[in-house]
DNA sequence: TGTATATGGTCAATCAAGTTGACTATATGT
DNA sequence: ACATATAGTCAACTTGATTGACCATATACA
């Protein structure tokens, strides 16, 4: 198996991953929650809230593209959008309580992923492997 | 860096090769392939041929979609459908000399890539990486 | 052998997720 | 105060996939 390109190696890790991660959050009743959400959520957590702009920004897309993305967020109850507090021309999209929870449960299922791959390899080899990903992002 | 989740370092590290193997790949004068097109084309590659329906089942996508990608890359001159052998309602896509270039092109690439990181981390902590990462995806 | 059913490939229509372009309302710089 | 820039939305279009219908050939089996 690691006669693959380093390449193949993160694209099929990385698919793998992502998609039992979104299983796990399906069978935990997110069903309607894809990957671009889990970032765009997460962003938003982070920063307690984000305007359009931000979000595009960070997502390296279009502010088209994300309002309509929140568009569908805001009907399946994830987020809300607020007047923004100084710009009048602008609005900040905060999380609704579903919003905190999907965020809660997304990082419970990574921990419980990791966990997994330590009592595999070993909890100083997972570290060793996340340093040296960090190298990749680092130095490339 | 290495606070990030083990989902988002894969994701963001693969995110940077993939991009710098297609823009290296750009400037040699294959500007007009697509990652799709390179699991496609090496696909190919190692089976010496391969008709539509084992692409599509390689690539998880339809029949009909691997139709049109090979319409495309007939087009720019990297693959060629011809007869099949022995049954008169299939065709095989094989490679054209410009498609076997750029399966060696990406290989070529793919080394400059990996040595530039032998020269960051060293030998064997690359091959630690690819280890860990064949351990994901088998374990996983 | 003949006939029913399955399979490989293509065409056409549709869908999903993004883009570009145009517009409104508000902010900001001079 | 007025010209220009910015936040957000609406609408039309593009791209890359999908589903459905079809033709030609293969395969199973009565």
């Amino acid at each position: 198996m690691s006669n693959m390109d380093l390449v193949s190696l993160l694209s099929t890790s990385f698919q793998i991953l992502i998609d039992k991660l979104h299983q796990r959050l399906s069978e935990l009743g997110f069903h309607d929650i894809r990957p671009v959400h889990g970032y765009l959520i997460k962003y938003i957590a982070i920063n307690n809230g984000a305007t359009g702009i931000e979000l595009a920004d960070h997502l390296g897309i279009t502010k088209q593209a994300v309002s309509k993305i929140v568009d569908y967020l805001e009907e399946k109850h994830y987020v809300l959008r607020k007047p923004h507090p100084t710009d009048k021309r602008g609005k900040i999209v905060v999380l609704t309580e579903r919003g905190r929870l999907v965020v809660e449960t997304k990082e419970k299922i990574l921990n419980e992923i990791e966990q997994h791959l330590i009592d595999e390899v070993g909890a100083e080899r997972l570290q060793m492997m996340k340093d040296d990903l960090a190298s990749v992002i680092r130095k490339t």
